[in-house]
DNA sequence: CCGTTGCTTCGGGCGGGGCCGAAGCGTCGA
DNA sequence: TCGACGCTTCGGCCCCGCCCGAAGCAACGG
């Protein structure tokens, strides 16, 4: 039976510091172990333990560098499952959820591994559907001619080749509907970052949105955010 | 935040019994509380907790005939999410795993939620992709007209519209390549079922190809298996 | 009715695992 | 070389939650 190992590694994201710990990489940075002992609320040898653990089965990888540690998640897949579990988590309880500031903001504009989410990244994708760059079949996406000249003309630039798949889409979990990722979804939310028109808040999984970024995507997307 | 809630699923999937129990339902049958306990290995008043939990969660629903109560999963979200999990176990630990007959056949061929999968899977969808009756793009597909055709001459049939999508490819996690899911997926498996080419075995989850089967998938699709 | 069967609730035992204080180990900077 | 810092290991406490025995409830069948 697989039944045990599914347990393991759900018992691993079931404990609340540590899905502190996976919810904070969830974009896909790496942090240092005591950025996350923080991040999960515990003493950083209560975090140490947890991130032993993690990265033994396998969910995250540590990377050593001078006297700090890096953590970061493993690969992809490990943050596949956890937006699986959010999305699970997001519909499964009518249950009452006191909305905070905090969540609004998260909301508007996140990143979801290393691709745009919330209102921002849901209103990117129906931007380029709308103008037909991008289209999006019911379970993946293609870009068309115009398309590649949008992103050439926009500035954004991804690898000749990659094993990853190109245009992707993502449920958005508090939209409930799709957002792009793969190269395509990288490379916008790439530009955009280096055109100054999101910058990252105190909450590194929230995106704040400049004056210039306002200006930005309704001038290139058609669309105010 | 939405890590705690992330959590709270994540713990219900993380215990050996309730995995066992999910695990079971995996393939999106109904079973009775009393069956369940038997497949989870506990007596019938702890399932009975175990299998409250899950649905007030919102995992489970339940469907009361007579004196029987069946569970189900509630949603192919749900599905989704352990299959995500499956796929983070079996890629994870390069830890030893001494193959049990039991998983081999699974290996071969079982179904997923309402699809098959296991080599029977991917063969199936690989023989559709070679023919061009199904193009599989790298996050989604669709059916060809010769498809259609192709499918209409199998016997197989479906719904003339549901919100479901049509034609999904879903990621195997024994073979590591994708077998089809959505609605020409269900219909296939259904279809082969009711030609007897396939057979549940006494683990609901397994399937035993029959020497019709055999011939069928040969004359059909084109391998042998 | 009464017994059987399917399922649940209740209560208490017990083990696993999260948590922190203290201490140890390696790296960096002066 | 010495202290500061980041991180880990160790040991012990304590609580949560899984588990089962016993009993209660509801749905059949005779």
């Amino acid at each position: 039976m697989t039944a045990p190992q599914m347990a393991e590694i759900a018992a691993l994201v079931g404990d609340p510091a540590r899905a502190n710990i996976l919810s904070t990489l969830f974009d896909g940075r790496a942090l240092t172990a005591t950025e996350l002992s923080y991040a999960a609320r515990v003493t950083p040898q209560t975090a140490s333990g947890h991130l032993a653990k993690m990265t033994q089965a396998g969910l995250l990888t540590v990377l050593k560098q001078g006297r700090h540690r890096y953590y970061r998640l493993a690969t992809p897949l490990v943050a596949q499952m956890l937006e699986s579990i959010m999305a699970v988590a997001a519909s499964a309880p009518p249950r009452y959820r006191p909305r905070t500031a905090q969540e609004d903001r998260l909301r508007v504009a996140r990143t979801c591994y290393d691709h745009f989410a919330g209102k921002l990244g849901v209103s990117i994708a129906d931007a380029l559907c709308e103008r037909k760059h991008v289209i999006l079949s019911d379970d993946g996406g293609e870009v068309t001619e115009a398309g590649l000249a949008f992103l050439k003309e926009l500035g954004a630039t991804f690898p000749a080749q990659t094993r990853r798949p190109f245009c992707k889409h993502c449920l958005d979990w508090t939209e409930r509907r799709f957002h792009l990722s793969g190269v395509v979804g990288a490379a916008i939310t790439s530009r955009c970052f280096d055109l100054g028109w999101v910058r990252r808040e105190r909450n590194p999984r929230a995106l704040q949105i400049t004056p210039k970024g306002q200006e930005g995507f309704r001038r290139s997307f058609g669309f105010s955010i």
